[in-house]
DNA sequence: TCACGTATTGACTGGTCATTCAATCAAATA
DNA sequence: TATTTGATTGAATGACCAGTCAATACGTGA
Protein backbone atom coordinates (compact mmCIF):
# COMPACT_ATOMS: atom_id res chain seq x y z
CA UNK A 1 0.00 0.00 0.00
CA UNK A 2 2.82 2.22 0.57
CA UNK A 3 4.85 1.74 -2.34
CA UNK A 4 4.58 0.17 -5.49
CA UNK A 5 5.64 -3.08 -5.98
CA UNK A 6 8.68 -2.54 -8.29
CA UNK A 7 11.89 -2.25 -7.01
CA UNK A 8 13.08 -0.09 -9.84
CA UNK A 9 11.17 3.24 -9.13
CA UNK A 10 14.22 3.82 -6.35
CA UNK A 11 16.98 6.60 -6.69
CA UNK A 12 15.54 8.71 -9.51
CA UNK A 13 15.49 11.72 -7.14
CA UNK A 14 16.69 15.15 -8.43
CA UNK A 15 19.73 14.31 -10.95
CA UNK A 16 19.74 17.87 -11.17
CA UNK A 17 22.67 18.37 -8.48
CA UNK A 18 25.95 19.52 -8.71
CA UNK A 19 27.67 16.00 -10.00
CA UNK A 20 31.08 16.89 -7.70
CA UNK A 21 29.72 15.42 -4.66
CA UNK A 22 26.75 13.02 -5.37
CA UNK A 23 27.82 10.23 -3.73
CA UNK A 24 28.68 11.92 -0.73
CA UNK A 25 25.24 14.47 -0.43
CA UNK A 26 23.30 11.17 -0.97
CA UNK A 27 24.36 9.38 2.05
CA UNK A 28 23.50 12.69 4.64
CA UNK A 29 20.27 13.47 2.46
CA UNK A 30 19.53 9.11 3.21
CA UNK A 31 20.52 9.83 6.55
CA UNK A 32 18.05 12.88 7.09
CA UNK A 33 15.16 11.14 5.33
CA UNK A 34 15.76 7.88 6.97
CA UNK A 35 15.54 9.79 10.24
CA UNK A 36 12.82 12.12 9.93
CA UNK A 37 10.94 8.55 8.68
CA UNK A 38 11.55 6.94 12.07
CA UNK A 39 10.50 10.35 13.97
CA UNK A 40 7.13 9.49 12.70
CA UNK A 41 7.28 5.93 13.24
CA UNK A 42 8.53 6.22 16.92
CA UNK A 43 6.29 9.26 17.63
CA UNK A 44 3.14 7.21 15.92
CA UNK A 45 3.89 4.11 17.67
CA UNK A 46 6.49 4.59 20.67
CA UNK A 47 10.11 2.84 20.50
CA UNK A 48 8.92 -0.57 21.08
CA UNK A 49 6.08 -1.20 18.57
CA UNK A 50 7.86 0.82 16.11
CA UNK A 51 9.10 -1.94 13.33
CA UNK A 52 12.57 -0.96 11.23
CA UNK A 53 10.80 -2.11 8.54
CA UNK A 54 8.40 0.45 8.52
CA UNK A 55 10.35 2.79 9.07
CA UNK A 56 12.50 1.84 6.33
CA UNK A 57 9.68 1.72 3.68
CA UNK A 58 8.19 4.86 4.90
CA UNK A 59 11.46 6.54 4.00
CA UNK A 60 11.23 4.50 0.59
CA UNK A 61 14.11 1.90 1.38
CA UNK A 62 14.91 -1.39 1.37
CA UNK A 63 14.67 -2.83 5.02
CA UNK A 64 18.19 -3.49 5.45
CA UNK A 65 19.31 0.11 5.10
CA UNK A 66 18.44 1.70 7.99
CA UNK A 67 20.83 -0.84 9.89
CA UNK A 68 23.30 0.42 7.23
CA UNK A 69 23.48 3.70 8.56
CA UNK A 70 22.63 3.17 12.39
CA UNK A 71 23.51 0.28 14.45
CA UNK A 72 20.80 -0.40 16.06
CA UNK A 73 17.49 0.57 16.55
CA UNK A 74 18.31 1.99 19.88
CA UNK A 75 20.99 3.77 18.34
CA UNK A 76 18.68 4.89 15.90
CA UNK A 77 16.10 6.14 18.03
CA UNK A 78 18.92 8.24 20.06
CA UNK A 79 19.63 9.96 16.35
CA UNK A 80 16.17 10.77 16.20
CA UNK A 81 15.99 12.78 19.42
CA UNK A 82 19.21 14.46 19.43
CA UNK A 83 18.55 15.72 15.94
CA UNK A 84 15.27 17.64 17.18
CA UNK A 85 16.97 20.04 19.43
CA UNK A 86 16.08 23.25 17.76
CA UNK A 87 18.80 25.87 19.04
CA UNK A 88 17.21 28.98 17.59
CA UNK A 89 17.50 31.16 20.59
CA UNK A 90 18.01 33.79 17.81
CA UNK A 91 14.24 34.69 17.97
CA UNK A 92 13.82 34.77 21.31
CA UNK A 93 16.71 37.07 22.24
CA UNK A 94 15.69 39.37 19.32
CA UNK A 95 12.35 39.51 21.44
CA UNK A 96 13.55 39.86 23.95
CA UNK A 97 16.25 42.99 23.88
CA UNK A 98 14.38 45.84 23.46
CA UNK A 99 15.06 47.69 26.71
CA UNK A 100 12.05 50.78 25.38
CA UNK A 101 9.14 47.54 26.37
CA UNK A 102 7.37 46.63 29.14
CA UNK A 103 7.64 43.39 31.06
CA UNK A 104 4.14 42.78 30.42
CA UNK A 105 5.07 43.42 26.55
CA UNK A 106 8.05 41.12 26.83
CA UNK A 107 6.51 38.59 28.35
CA UNK A 108 3.73 38.55 25.80
CA UNK A 109 6.44 38.20 23.20
CA UNK A 110 8.10 35.20 25.30
CA UNK A 111 5.04 33.14 25.42
CA UNK A 112 3.77 33.47 22.09
CA UNK A 113 6.79 32.36 20.94
CA UNK A 114 6.79 29.80 22.95
CA UNK A 115 2.75 29.06 21.75
CA UNK A 116 4.00 28.95 17.98
CA UNK A 117 7.51 26.49 18.74
CA UNK A 118 5.26 24.67 21.36
CA UNK A 119 1.57 24.91 21.73
CA UNK A 120 0.86 25.09 17.42
CA UNK A 121 3.49 22.68 16.50
CA UNK A 122 2.54 19.20 16.34
CA UNK A 123 5.81 17.93 15.96
CA UNK A 124 6.98 19.32 18.89
CA UNK A 125 3.79 17.37 20.54
CA UNK A 126 5.11 13.82 18.95
CA UNK A 127 8.49 15.17 20.17
CA UNK A 128 7.26 15.21 24.18
CA UNK A 129 5.05 12.33 23.87
CA UNK A 130 8.26 10.59 23.11
CA UNK A 131 10.25 11.80 26.12
CA UNK A 132 7.58 11.57 27.94
CA UNK A 133 6.66 7.54 26.98
CA UNK A 134 10.66 6.60 26.60
CA UNK A 135 11.73 8.44 29.74
CA UNK A 136 12.28 5.29 31.90
CA UNK A 137 14.16 3.26 29.00
CA UNK A 138 16.15 6.37 27.70
CA UNK A 139 16.73 8.99 30.90
CA UNK A 140 19.63 10.47 29.39
CA UNK A 141 17.51 12.10 27.09
CA UNK A 142 15.04 13.92 29.16
CA UNK A 143 18.38 15.16 30.60
CA UNK A 144 19.80 16.11 27.46
CA UNK A 145 16.51 18.21 26.49
CA UNK A 146 16.67 19.79 30.63
CA UNK A 147 20.00 20.70 29.61
CA UNK A 148 19.73 21.85 26.08
CA UNK A 149 16.26 23.18 26.65
CA UNK A 150 14.65 23.34 30.18
CA UNK A 151 17.40 25.05 31.78
CA UNK A 152 17.93 27.90 29.40
CA UNK A 153 14.27 28.80 29.22
CA UNK A 154 13.57 29.10 32.45
CA UNK A 155 16.92 30.72 33.59
CA UNK A 156 15.49 33.31 30.93
CA UNK A 157 12.22 33.52 32.02
CA UNK A 158 13.67 34.29 35.54
CA UNK A 159 16.36 37.55 34.29
CA UNK A 160 12.62 38.84 32.78
CA UNK A 161 10.99 38.66 36.04
CA UNK A 162 14.05 39.93 38.03
CA UNK A 163 14.47 42.70 35.88
CA UNK A 164 10.35 43.25 36.06
CA UNK A 165 11.05 43.17 40.21
CA UNK A 166 14.02 45.49 39.67
CA UNK A 167 11.32 48.54 37.93
CA UNK A 168 8.61 48.17 39.80
CA UNK A 169 6.51 46.19 37.16
CA UNK A 170 6.44 42.77 38.53
CA UNK A 171 5.29 42.28 42.52
CA UNK A 172 7.62 39.93 44.34
CA UNK A 173 6.07 36.70 45.36
CA UNK A 174 6.84 32.68 45.67
CA UNK A 175 6.23 32.54 41.99
CA UNK A 176 10.08 34.02 41.43
CA UNK A 177 11.44 30.84 42.52
CA UNK A 178 9.85 28.61 40.09
CA UNK A 179 9.15 31.07 36.87
CA UNK A 180 8.72 27.96 34.60
CA UNK A 181 5.18 27.85 36.47
CA UNK A 182 4.29 30.87 34.02
CA UNK A 183 4.28 28.70 31.24
CA UNK A 184 2.33 25.89 32.96
CA UNK A 185 -0.92 26.76 30.63
CA UNK A 186 1.02 26.37 27.67
CA UNK A 187 2.27 22.45 29.45
CA UNK A 188 -1.44 21.76 30.12
CA UNK A 189 -2.28 22.93 26.62
CA UNK A 190 0.08 20.79 24.86
CA UNK A 191 -1.09 17.62 27.18
CA UNK A 192 -4.56 18.21 26.02
CA UNK A 193 -3.56 18.44 22.36
CA UNK A 194 -1.66 14.78 22.97
CA UNK A 195 -4.78 13.21 24.83
CA UNK A 196 -7.79 15.16 23.54
CA UNK A 197 -7.10 17.34 20.58
CA UNK A 198 -9.09 14.65 17.85
CA UNK A 199 -12.35 14.95 20.03
CA UNK A 200 -12.04 18.15 21.89
CA UNK A 201 -10.11 20.56 19.96
CA UNK A 202 -8.33 23.80 21.66
CA UNK A 203 -9.22 27.40 20.51
CA UNK A 204 -5.36 27.69 21.22
CA UNK A 205 -5.59 31.66 19.96
CA UNK A 206 -8.25 32.22 22.58
CA UNK A 207 -6.53 29.94 25.03
CA UNK A 208 -3.47 32.14 24.27
CA UNK A 209 -5.14 35.14 25.44
CA UNK A 210 -6.63 33.53 28.43
CA UNK A 211 -3.78 32.38 29.28
CA UNK A 212 -1.29 36.02 28.68
CA UNK A 213 -3.89 37.54 30.63
CA UNK A 214 -4.48 35.42 33.52
CA UNK A 215 -0.18 35.65 33.93
CA UNK A 216 0.22 39.27 33.50
CA UNK A 217 -2.24 40.31 35.57
CA UNK A 218 -1.03 37.82 38.36
CA UNK A 219 2.16 39.30 38.01
CA UNK A 220 0.91 42.80 38.05
CA UNK A 221 1.70 44.96 41.34
CA UNK A 222 -1.27 45.87 43.10
CA UNK B 1 15.59 -14.07 41.12
CA UNK B 2 12.28 -13.08 42.04
CA UNK B 3 10.90 -16.48 43.16
CA UNK B 4 12.59 -20.07 43.93
CA UNK B 5 11.84 -22.68 41.34
CA UNK B 6 9.35 -24.43 43.64
CA UNK B 7 5.67 -24.52 42.78
CA UNK B 8 4.56 -25.46 45.93
CA UNK B 9 4.92 -22.39 48.03
CA UNK B 10 2.19 -20.98 46.05
CA UNK B 11 -0.88 -20.78 47.69
CA UNK B 12 -0.23 -20.19 51.27
CA UNK B 13 -1.81 -16.56 51.79
CA UNK B 14 -3.71 -15.63 54.62
CA UNK B 15 -5.66 -18.87 56.24
CA UNK B 16 -7.37 -16.76 58.76
CA UNK B 17 -9.79 -15.57 56.03
CA UNK B 18 -13.81 -16.72 56.61
CA UNK B 19 -14.22 -19.93 55.29
CA UNK B 20 -17.30 -19.63 53.16
CA UNK B 21 -16.52 -17.77 50.21
CA UNK B 22 -12.98 -18.47 50.30
CA UNK B 23 -12.92 -19.37 46.55
CA UNK B 24 -14.30 -16.54 44.62
CA UNK B 25 -12.91 -14.44 46.88
CA UNK B 26 -9.34 -16.04 46.15
CA UNK B 27 -10.50 -15.24 42.24
CA UNK B 28 -11.03 -11.55 42.71
CA UNK B 29 -7.86 -11.06 44.84
CA UNK B 30 -5.70 -12.72 42.25
CA UNK B 31 -7.44 -10.22 39.51
CA UNK B 32 -6.53 -7.47 41.70
CA UNK B 33 -2.95 -8.82 42.33
CA UNK B 34 -2.45 -9.48 38.27
CA UNK B 35 -3.99 -5.73 37.47
CA UNK B 36 -1.90 -4.28 40.22
CA UNK B 37 1.47 -5.99 38.64
CA UNK B 38 0.20 -4.87 34.87
CA UNK B 39 -0.20 -1.27 36.11
CA UNK B 40 3.41 -1.40 37.48
CA UNK B 41 4.78 -3.45 34.02
CA UNK B 42 3.28 -1.26 31.96
CA UNK B 43 3.41 2.34 33.56
CA UNK B 44 7.35 1.68 33.41
CA UNK B 45 7.87 0.07 29.89
CA UNK B 46 4.84 1.00 27.84
CA UNK B 47 2.52 -1.30 26.46
CA UNK B 48 4.22 -2.98 23.19
CA UNK B 49 7.94 -3.30 25.59
CA UNK B 50 5.87 -5.29 28.63
CA UNK B 51 6.06 -9.27 28.78
CA UNK B 52 2.54 -10.80 29.79
CA UNK B 53 5.21 -13.23 31.52
CA UNK B 54 7.12 -10.31 34.13
CA UNK B 55 3.22 -9.27 34.77
CA UNK B 56 2.81 -12.71 35.90
CA UNK B 57 6.25 -12.76 38.08
CA UNK B 58 5.61 -9.81 40.11
CA UNK B 59 2.36 -10.54 40.81
CA UNK B 60 3.56 -13.75 41.59
CA UNK B 61 1.66 -16.46 39.79
CA UNK B 62 3.05 -18.47 36.96
CA UNK B 63 3.06 -17.47 32.99
CA UNK B 64 -0.08 -18.45 31.72
CA UNK B 65 -2.69 -17.46 34.78
CA UNK B 66 -2.70 -13.77 33.39
CA UNK B 67 -4.00 -15.31 29.92
CA UNK B 68 -7.03 -17.08 31.99
CA UNK B 69 -8.39 -13.78 33.56
CA UNK B 70 -7.61 -11.61 30.27
CA UNK B 71 -8.67 -12.86 26.96
CA UNK B 72 -5.63 -10.97 25.58
CA UNK B 73 -2.76 -8.85 26.56
CA UNK B 74 -4.78 -5.76 24.87
CA UNK B 75 -8.02 -6.60 27.36
CA UNK B 76 -5.90 -7.04 30.57
CA UNK B 77 -4.29 -3.33 29.48
CA UNK B 78 -8.07 -2.01 28.75
CA UNK B 79 -8.56 -3.53 32.45
CA UNK B 80 -5.91 -1.78 34.03
CA UNK B 81 -6.86 1.33 33.03
CA UNK B 82 -10.75 1.09 33.63
CA UNK B 83 -9.92 0.36 36.96
CA UNK B 84 -7.64 3.34 37.84
CA UNK B 85 -10.60 6.03 37.75
CA UNK B 86 -10.86 7.27 41.36
CA UNK B 87 -14.25 8.73 41.38
CA UNK B 88 -14.01 10.35 45.34
CA UNK B 89 -15.79 13.33 44.31
CA UNK B 90 -17.13 13.35 47.84
CA UNK B 91 -13.91 14.77 49.15
CA UNK B 92 -13.96 17.62 46.37
CA UNK B 93 -17.89 18.30 46.86
CA UNK B 94 -16.95 18.55 50.80
CA UNK B 95 -14.50 21.02 50.09
CA UNK B 96 -16.40 23.22 47.79
CA UNK B 97 -19.79 23.19 50.20
CA UNK B 98 -18.61 26.09 52.51
CA UNK B 99 -21.01 29.39 51.34
CA UNK B 100 -19.31 31.12 53.89
CA UNK B 101 -15.84 30.71 52.51
CA UNK B 102 -14.48 32.94 49.80
CA UNK B 103 -13.55 32.16 46.07
CA UNK B 104 -10.19 32.12 47.05
CA UNK B 105 -10.55 30.29 50.40
CA UNK B 106 -12.58 27.54 47.77
CA UNK B 107 -10.06 27.88 45.30
CA UNK B 108 -7.21 27.21 47.72
CA UNK B 109 -9.28 24.01 48.72
CA UNK B 110 -9.64 22.89 44.87
CA UNK B 111 -5.54 23.26 43.82
CA UNK B 112 -4.74 21.59 47.09
CA UNK B 113 -7.27 18.91 46.53
CA UNK B 114 -5.26 18.60 43.00
CA UNK B 115 -1.81 18.61 44.44
CA UNK B 116 -2.35 15.17 46.73
CA UNK B 117 -4.18 13.58 44.07
CA UNK B 118 -2.17 14.21 41.27
CA UNK B 119 0.99 16.47 41.64
CA UNK B 120 2.12 14.38 45.11
CA UNK B 121 0.70 11.22 43.74
CA UNK B 122 3.35 8.94 41.64
CA UNK B 123 0.74 6.48 40.61
CA UNK B 124 -1.24 9.27 38.78
CA UNK B 125 2.16 10.23 36.98
CA UNK B 126 2.37 7.08 35.72
CA UNK B 127 -0.98 6.77 34.76
CA UNK B 128 -0.71 10.30 32.82
CA UNK B 129 2.53 8.87 31.12
CA UNK B 130 0.36 5.46 30.44
CA UNK B 131 -2.42 8.03 28.65
CA UNK B 132 0.11 10.31 26.54
CA UNK B 133 2.14 6.65 25.70
CA UNK B 134 -1.03 4.58 24.14
CA UNK B 135 -3.11 7.27 23.23
CA UNK B 136 -2.84 6.60 19.31
CA UNK B 137 -2.97 3.52 19.98
CA UNK B 138 -6.00 3.53 22.78
CA UNK B 139 -8.15 6.77 21.71
CA UNK B 140 -10.67 5.33 23.86
CA UNK B 141 -9.04 6.18 26.87
CA UNK B 142 -8.33 9.01 26.74
CA UNK B 143 -11.88 9.48 25.97
CA UNK B 144 -12.85 7.67 28.85
CA UNK B 145 -10.88 9.35 30.92
CA UNK B 146 -12.35 12.82 29.67
CA UNK B 147 -15.71 11.91 30.18
CA UNK B 148 -14.94 10.79 34.16
CA UNK B 149 -12.58 13.11 34.98
CA UNK B 150 -11.57 16.32 32.71
CA UNK B 151 -14.92 17.37 32.01
CA UNK B 152 -16.55 16.95 35.61
CA UNK B 153 -13.70 19.00 36.98
CA UNK B 154 -13.60 21.92 34.58
CA UNK B 155 -17.05 22.48 34.93
CA UNK B 156 -16.83 22.41 38.31
CA UNK B 157 -13.96 24.93 38.02
CA UNK B 158 -16.15 26.76 35.92
CA UNK B 159 -19.11 27.01 38.62
CA UNK B 160 -16.38 28.34 41.34
CA UNK B 161 -15.08 30.98 39.22
CA UNK B 162 -18.82 32.14 37.54
CA UNK B 163 -20.20 32.49 41.20
CA UNK B 164 -16.39 34.42 41.99
CA UNK B 165 -17.40 36.19 39.47
CA UNK B 166 -21.15 37.11 40.74
CA UNK B 167 -19.43 37.50 44.25
CA UNK B 168 -17.14 40.22 42.83
CA UNK B 169 -14.17 38.20 43.64
CA UNK B 170 -13.49 37.20 40.89
CA UNK B 171 -12.60 39.65 37.65
CA UNK B 172 -13.55 38.62 34.32
CA UNK B 173 -11.50 37.91 31.67
CA UNK B 174 -10.71 35.29 28.57
CA UNK B 175 -9.88 32.74 30.97
CA UNK B 176 -13.51 32.45 32.09
CA UNK B 177 -13.93 30.49 28.54
CA UNK B 178 -10.82 27.69 29.31
CA UNK B 179 -11.24 27.45 33.65
CA UNK B 180 -8.73 24.45 32.98
CA UNK B 181 -6.07 27.22 32.33
CA UNK B 182 -5.80 27.76 36.56
CA UNK B 183 -4.50 23.99 36.47
CA UNK B 184 -1.85 24.60 34.06
CA UNK B 185 0.98 25.01 36.70
CA UNK B 186 0.34 21.64 38.42
CA UNK B 187 -0.04 19.34 34.84
CA UNK B 188 3.26 21.14 34.56
CA UNK B 189 4.59 20.17 37.45
CA UNK B 190 3.15 16.54 36.79
CA UNK B 191 5.12 16.73 33.61
CA UNK B 192 7.93 17.66 35.54
CA UNK B 193 8.11 14.70 37.57
CA UNK B 194 8.02 12.97 34.80
CA UNK B 195 11.12 13.82 33.10
CA UNK B 196 12.84 15.26 35.70
CA UNK B 197 11.97 13.99 38.61
CA UNK B 198 14.98 12.04 39.10
CA UNK B 199 17.71 14.63 38.58
CA UNK B 200 15.93 17.76 39.30
CA UNK B 201 13.15 17.42 41.95
CA UNK B 202 10.74 20.06 42.58
CA UNK B 203 9.71 21.09 45.79
CA UNK B 204 6.14 20.67 45.54
CA UNK B 205 5.09 22.66 48.92
CA UNK B 206 6.89 25.51 47.47
CA UNK B 207 5.95 25.15 43.80
CA UNK B 208 2.13 24.85 45.40
CA UNK B 209 2.48 28.04 46.92
CA UNK B 210 3.54 29.39 43.69
CA UNK B 211 0.70 28.11 42.13
CA UNK B 212 -1.83 29.60 44.20
CA UNK B 213 -0.41 33.19 44.60
CA UNK B 214 0.02 33.48 41.26
CA UNK B 215 -3.36 32.34 40.17
CA UNK B 216 -5.03 33.83 43.51
CA UNK B 217 -3.92 37.22 42.40
CA UNK B 218 -4.39 36.78 38.57
CA UNK B 219 -8.48 36.38 39.23
CA UNK B 220 -8.84 39.17 41.94
CA UNK B 221 -10.26 42.02 40.69
CA UNK B 222 -7.83 44.90 40.97
C1' DT C 1 -11.89 -39.81 52.76
C1' DC C 2 -13.28 -39.37 47.89
C1' DA C 3 -14.84 -37.16 43.71
C1' DC C 4 -15.61 -32.99 41.34
C1' DG C 5 -14.70 -28.72 39.41
C1' DT C 6 -11.93 -24.82 39.24
C1' DA C 7 -7.33 -22.58 39.62
C1' DT C 8 -2.66 -22.92 38.38
C1' DT C 9 1.44 -24.42 36.14
C1' DG C 10 4.91 -24.25 32.45
C1' DA C 11 6.36 -26.58 28.08
C1' DC C 12 5.21 -25.76 23.50
C1' DT C 13 3.61 -23.49 19.08
C1' DG C 14 3.42 -20.04 15.69
C1' DG C 15 4.33 -15.63 14.38
C1' DT C 16 6.97 -11.36 14.57
C1' DC C 17 10.96 -8.68 14.04
C1' DA C 18 15.94 -6.93 14.71
C1' DT C 19 19.99 -7.96 12.65
C1' DT C 20 23.18 -10.15 9.26
C1' DC C 21 25.18 -10.67 4.90
C1' DA C 22 25.87 -12.39 0.11
C1' DA C 23 24.55 -10.57 -4.08
C1' DT C 24 23.66 -6.63 -6.95
C1' DC C 25 23.88 -2.01 -8.54
C1' DA C 26 25.64 2.54 -9.65
C1' DA C 27 28.88 6.34 -9.45
C1' DA C 28 33.58 7.62 -9.85
C1' DT C 29 37.93 6.78 -11.67
C1' DA C 30 41.35 4.82 -14.61
C1' DT D 1 35.07 0.75 -21.50
C1' DA D 2 36.65 -1.83 -17.33
C1' DT D 3 37.59 -1.53 -12.49
C1' DT D 4 36.96 -0.08 -7.92
C1' DT D 5 34.44 1.55 -4.06
C1' DG D 6 30.62 1.92 -1.49
C1' DA D 7 25.39 2.01 -1.31
C1' DT D 8 21.36 -0.85 -1.54
C1' DT D 9 18.60 -4.92 -1.60
C1' DG D 10 15.92 -8.63 0.53
C1' DA D 11 16.27 -13.53 1.95
C1' DA D 12 17.84 -16.01 5.87
C1' DT D 13 18.84 -16.43 10.91
C1' DG D 14 17.81 -16.54 15.51
C1' DA D 15 15.80 -14.35 19.58
C1' DC D 16 11.77 -13.23 21.72
C1' DC D 17 7.01 -13.55 23.24
C1' DA D 18 1.68 -13.86 23.16
C1' DG D 19 -1.32 -17.24 23.46
C1' DT D 20 -2.54 -22.50 24.03
C1' DC D 21 -3.35 -26.46 26.53
C1' DA D 22 -2.41 -30.96 28.79
C1' DA D 23 -1.23 -32.06 33.25
C1' DT D 24 -1.56 -31.18 38.17
C1' DA D 25 -2.93 -29.14 42.60
C1' DC D 26 -6.31 -27.81 45.68
C1' DG D 27 -10.68 -26.33 47.94
C1' DT D 28 -15.30 -27.95 48.53
C1' DG D 29 -19.16 -30.68 49.33
C1' DA D 30 -20.72 -35.47 49.82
Amino acid sequence: MKRSASGSSAVIRDPTRPAGSRRRRDRETRQSEILEAAFEEFAARGYAATRLEDVASRAGVAKGLPNFYFASKEELFKAVLHRHVVPDWSALEMRLEQPEASTAELLRGLISLAYERLVENPRAHRLLRLLIAEGPKFPELAEFYHAELIERAIALLGRLLAHGVERGEVRSGPYLDYPQAIMGPAIMAVVWQLLFAERYPLDLERFFDAHLDLVVSGLTPR
